[in-house]
DNA sequence: ATTAGCACTCGCAACCAACGAGTGCTAACA
DNA sequence: TGTTAGCACTCGTTGGTTGCGAGTGCTAAT
């Protein structure tokens, strides 16, 4: 057992010390409130006197724990503040039974194609978080080619279709000049299926182009057309990200500024950037994260929070999702829903492929 | 020539008055404050007094065309001010015929399909209005199978493919029970192709249950699955609307409070209740119009402008885009910018169909 | 019919005082 | 030596007062 430490330092928190701010932040997450020592003692009855709490949070503020918005009024947390809190303070608040039945369950109903389970996702995570509910998109290398189908439609014209592993059909047409003939199709049908079957979606493009030589030779026309149609795969993926419940941000007292609702609102519309966050959000650690605000940011926005996870397919990390909101959220619910929520994902896309 | 008014009359305007209107109407729409009699004549420079026109307006306010925000302040246009502004005042400001080469070109990048061209749309709205930019999907009346193909796809898959009029491709995966086998679905095929091209995409699955009957006593399983398959069409249509831009509401006065801020983008967020303003804003007239807030709404939302038009593919009618912003709006730009785009919307549309 | 003049209204910004929540510090206490 | 009570002080918030200015409606003169 480590000594009883009497002595205040910067560097690690006493035992009261750590109570304090634990208090501190948990008070402030819910009344989005300065909090002040004879807050912290009534809310949560300690065997302390106001003094001695302000002496703690003064120390707590000497160390970057703890901030006030001005002098002489309750102490809020700062980035600090939150990341030890995250950290080492807060109990997670475990998702009870029947709320995961009831994901599970609302998952079971859309088992239709990855796209609509995301889409899905982020609408649950909105509404089950009461923040901005985030899901990536099927991480374009996850998505591999089972097998391409080429089908002439009416005279001049090729329907090229892919097959992928979660059992999606993409599917494009490619006008032609002359009719095709059907042993060249066969031959190609046969090229691409022996070539690039198991080629992630993502790289397919890439893949074609480098060996587009090959095959040039003998059925020039036909193949330089289907390959045109098939350079265009990566754009028809859609969207990228799906984004649900923003208004709620709305109800937040941290956005009822406009400047910060509308730098909010501006970050929601940029899905590169808010994928950016979440991969930072992800980066370090097991893949299951929280952020805060301007942590090594470089965007300028101020005061959001994020807590974000990884969805693995078959063991692979296969994309994010998360939920955003103010800074001051109730993190230790969002983990565990946020967490929760990445596993059944993953589970129910790992059941979809073949 | 109509005898020259020289009564004050509750029903229409004399000259003096129209002009007094339109010159505040006008004066709003650019500074956003409510305008005094003074401030009309500086800025119009009238050969009048402030007096006078005071008179007027408070003819005009007896009318209902103008309001008072409170009791000796300018005056602001009310619903009534607008609509007759928007019908009989306001001279429709041409786009020049640089921004309409711009507006074409850049359609003619983006001939991919229909759903990227109108994504594109209300993306090119948002950005040419500084407004959201709105564009609603193809009417599913207006998507019409033009081919089926079924193909097996591994051992016990088969897959659905059906073209429609657009050259779009859409496609699922049926997973059978047994293995396919080729007499039958050569049937299958037939019949399909036979019974339901032509038929629109949003009413093929009402249609198919109608006709389920025919077909069961022969081939039962194959065509059960596949046509449950089929049922699902109607989802994988995707979002009915494309909505962008809406980040710049902020910017305008009307929406720096709250209130009306969340309201707004609460609306933005439930595409149905969107539809139907377009829907409602476009139904009398040719199609394209000017809704102004509350006119006859039953929704809670004050103080918003809508600019809609009807884009039309072969003659018809086939979805609406337009722009959504605050009451006061540029009408005499935005509206020759949104039928125009319509115009261009629905030529590039045509071209698609085949 | 139009205009000038004038008293009046009302929102807005500035200023001020009172209040209260909360602090830091000091001195007393266990 | 750590804890507590007491107290003076700070600072945002609230509510009231005031003055200003933009704009009006009305009346009387043109």
């Amino acid at each position: 057992m480590a000594p009883r430490k009497t002595q205040k330092q910067t560097s690690s928190l006493g035992e009261r010390e750590r109570e304090i701010l634990h208090a501190v932040v948990n008070s402030y997450i819910t009344t989005a409130e300065p909090v002040g020592s004879r807050a912290v003692v009534k809310r949560f009855n300690m065997n302390l006197s106001a003094a001695t709490v302000r002496n703690a949070m003064a120390d707590l503020e000497d160390m970057g724990y703890l901030q006030q918005v001005h002098t002489s009024s309750g102490r809020v947390p700062t980035d600090n503040g939150y990341r030890y809190y995250v950290d080492h303070l807060m109990h997670v608040q475990e998702l009870t039974l029947s709320e995961k039945r009831r994901i599970e369950h609302d998952f079971s109903q859309k088992l239709e194609s990855a796209d609509d389970l995301l889409r899905h996702t982020s609408h649950l995570l909105a509404l089950a978080s009461h923040q901005a509910g985030i899901a990536e998109a099927l991480d374009t290398n996850q998505v591999r080619i089972q097998r391409f189908e080429l089908i002439p439609v009416g005279r001049n014209r090729l329907a090229v279709l892919m097959v992928d592993n979660y059992g999606t059909v993409r599917s494009m047409i490619a006008d032609l000049i002359d009719p095709v003939e059907t042993n060249q199709l066969e031959k190609l049908s046969t090229f691409l299926n022996h070539n690039f079957v198991g080629t992630p979606i993502g790289s397919l493009a890439n893949s074609i182009r480098s060996q587009l030589g090959e095959i040039l030779g003998e059925q020039r026309v036909l193949a330089q057309r289907t390959l045109e149609v098939l350079d265009l795969v990566p754009q028809h993926q859609g969207k990228r990200l799906f984004l649900n419940g923003a208004v709620q941000l709305f109800e937040q007292p941290e956005f009822q500024r406009m400047e910060q609702a509308r730098e909010v609102f501006g970050l929601l519309e940029e899905h590169d950037k808010l994928i950016d966050i979440l991969r930072k959000a992800v980066a370090d650690g097991d893949g299951r994260a929280v952020f805060i605000s301007s942590e090594n940011d470089n965007l300028g926005i101020e005061d959001i929070g994020v807590v974000a996870s990884t969805y693995k397919v078959n063991g692979e990390p296969a994309g994010l999702i998360g939920v955003l909101g103010p800074r001051r959220m109730p993190y230790s619910k969002l983990t565990s829903l946020v967490h929760h929520t990445a596993d059944i994902v993953g589970r129910f896309l790992t059941k979809l492929t073949k």
